[in-house]
RNA sequence: GUCCCCUUCGUCUAGAGGCCUAGGACAACUCCCUUUCACGGAGUAGACACGAGUUCGAAUCUCGUAGGGGACGCCA
């Protein structure tokens, strides 16, 4: 990992608050935090809330929560607590950066990049039908872009609303994008008509925005999702306008649905918000949305926080779009799981259980062997719930897919020996070693072996013929539960 | 419609002209471990979208076709 600070090294990311962070943007997200933090450059959150209809205050802490969670720390940017700037390019809300881009827009208004253009809705509506019938390319090109200033202050002096447009070159030329994740690609100039910067509302626009901020805020690399790498042509333009260094940018592809469309909302959890509600771990997802278009040079699939920012580089990015696949999230989700170590994931485990009313002992012995015992059979926090459940008191049920093994012969006299037994006994916790004991004597008792020794007795404890081993199991269970467990089976079986 | 992007096993990917009879991972299947299941271990099956070209040689370069996606907003 670079340690050395590098000050010329700055990315951002810019989310727009209108819900929930989204996988996608957290993807993004990540890529900028681990370039960031690898380059020993600057990690700066930006938000995007042009948008007055949609944006909202409480999207705007649910996604600085959600990056939060995810460990994705900026060095600049809203205060994840108090929301105040943080950093020398402030403020980072554009809501509240309005001046800066009114300041913009005049000098490209007097440099005669920008013009005021009156035009109204309806002409507008009526210019992209016109352009549709035709077939032709359906660019704006406003009948104001070459009126005098003067004219147009005086409309705006009596009070007239006006949108600033851009002022596209009528000579057409190509524009050369040199992509870090696509290579080169050609924009025809054309392909963007008289566009707009502010709208008559005195709201600047997304495209605008982008390229004053990322300006002034000195960013460097831009990583951003593959649907703004049409907008590059826009930005490309104004950043020559106003005679400012292109970032360099790297589009991102986007990711699919198990349908192959872009993910949406009808594919399930989209959000960070609901697989963190779903028990998946922040490490998690961050390695497994790493490699939704990025792959470790050394080949290796479970990764660290560290490991990554070690590991990532401006040059490996894949340039096609990935499926979100649930399957090895699990698994990604499972491995890190597992390597947690015991007090920790036992912290993580809590809030689940108690929202499921589960309640388990509390000594640390038992938590400890309790948790070693479920640990391979858990690839959410979730599903500690059904894990547990067991070993809470009062939860007991007999599967129906233990009928199987209750319908053999010898099972109902296996059972009911096993609960004799345990009734028996003279403490109040079977150790492994009576456990073993107390299974050897159904065994000569009852005179079956195997299986039909081994099923009965596991489905009088757990209520099916699977799960953890029972050596373990019976010990973390007190006896009054096991011979209540023991008759509900035998009552069943009647 | 116009322009732009994308296309390797079911999925994520490795692959920068010979190292590729294309490697790894998830999922599937088989076996081992295990008196169950899971974990773990060992295997099996499975892909260069298609067609031309360049080259002694192409998954890799070029062109075309097809399919998918994006942009064409006073959304971001």
């Amino acid at each position: 990992m670079a340690s050395s600070t590098n000050s010329a090294f700055r990315v951002r990311f810019a989310p727009s608050p209108t819900g929930y962070l989204h996988v996608g943007g957290a993807r993004t997200a990540l890529y900028c935090y681990l370039l960031a933090r690898h380059m020993g450059g600057a990690f700066v959150l930006r938000i995007e809330d042009t948008d007055e209809e949609r944006s909202t205050e409480e999207s705007m802490r649910m996604q600085i929560a959600d990056l939060e969670w995810l460990g994705l720390r900026w060095d600049e940017g809203p205060h994840p607590q108090t929301l105040k700037d943080l950093g020398p390019h402030g403020p980072y809300r554009q809501s509240q950066r309005k001046h800066l881009y009114q300041d913009y827009a005049q000098r490209l208004i007097k440099s005669g990049h920008a013009f005021y253009c009156f035009m109204t809705d309806e002409e507008l509506e009526q210019q992209r039908k016109q352009a549709e019938a035709s077939g032709q390319a359906q660019q704006i090109l406003s009948p104001y872009r070459d009126r005098a200033l003067s004219e147009a202050q005086a409309r705006l002096a009596r009070g007239e609303k006006a949108a600033i447009r851009f002022k596209v070159n009528p000579v057409k030329r190509d524009y050369v994008l040199n992509d870090l994740v696509r290579g080169e690609v050609v924009f025809p100039s054309d392909m963007v008509g008289d566009f707009v910067l502010i709208r008559s509302s005195g709201m600047p626009v997304y495209n605008f925005c982008c390229v004053i901020d990322d300006v002034l805020m000195q960013i460097s690399h831009v990583y951003r999702a593959e649907e703004h790498l049409s907008n590059t042509l826009r930005q490309m333009m104004i950043y020559e306008a106003l005679g400012a260094k292109l970032p360099q940018f790297g589009h991102l592809s986007i990711i699919l649905g198990p349908d192959k469309q872009k993910l949406s909302k009808r594919h399930g959890a989209t959000s960070c918000n609901e697989y963190r509600l779903n028990g998946y771990l922040p490490q998690a997802i961050n390695n497994f949305i790493a490699m939704l278009g990025w792959s470790s040079p050394k080949g290796q699939e479970i990764m660290s926080m560290a490991e990554m920012t070690e590991q990532i580089s401006l040059d490996r990015f894949n340039s096609s779009p990935a499926v979100f696949d649930d399957q090895k999230l699990k698994w990604v989700n499972a491995s890190h799981l597992r390597a947690l170590p015991d007090d920790e994931l036992w912290t993580l485990i809590q809030p689940f259980l108690e929202s499921a009313g589960i309640k388990v002992p509390s000594d640390t012995g038992w938590r400890h062997r309790a948790l070693e015992l479920m640990k391979p059979y858990m690839s959410t926090l979730a599903d500690s719930v059904e894990l547990f459940k067991p070993l809470a008191r009062g939860s007991f049920q007999v599967l129906p897919e233990a009928q199987e093994t209750l319908a053999w012969e010898s099972s109902r006299a296996v059972v009911g020996k096993w609960m004799e037994i345990i009734q028996g006994h003279p403490k109040a916790h079977l150790s492994e070693e009576e456990f073993n004991a107390a299974q050897e004597q159904v065994k000569s008792s009852c005179q079956v072996k195997g299986k039909f020794l081994f099923m009965p007795i596991r489905v009088a404890v757990l209520g099916k013929p699977h799960g953890a081993e029972l050596k373990i199991l019976v010990p973390l269970l007190d006896k009054s539960e096991l011979v209540a467990r023991a008759q509900t089976v035998l009552n069943g079986m009647a």
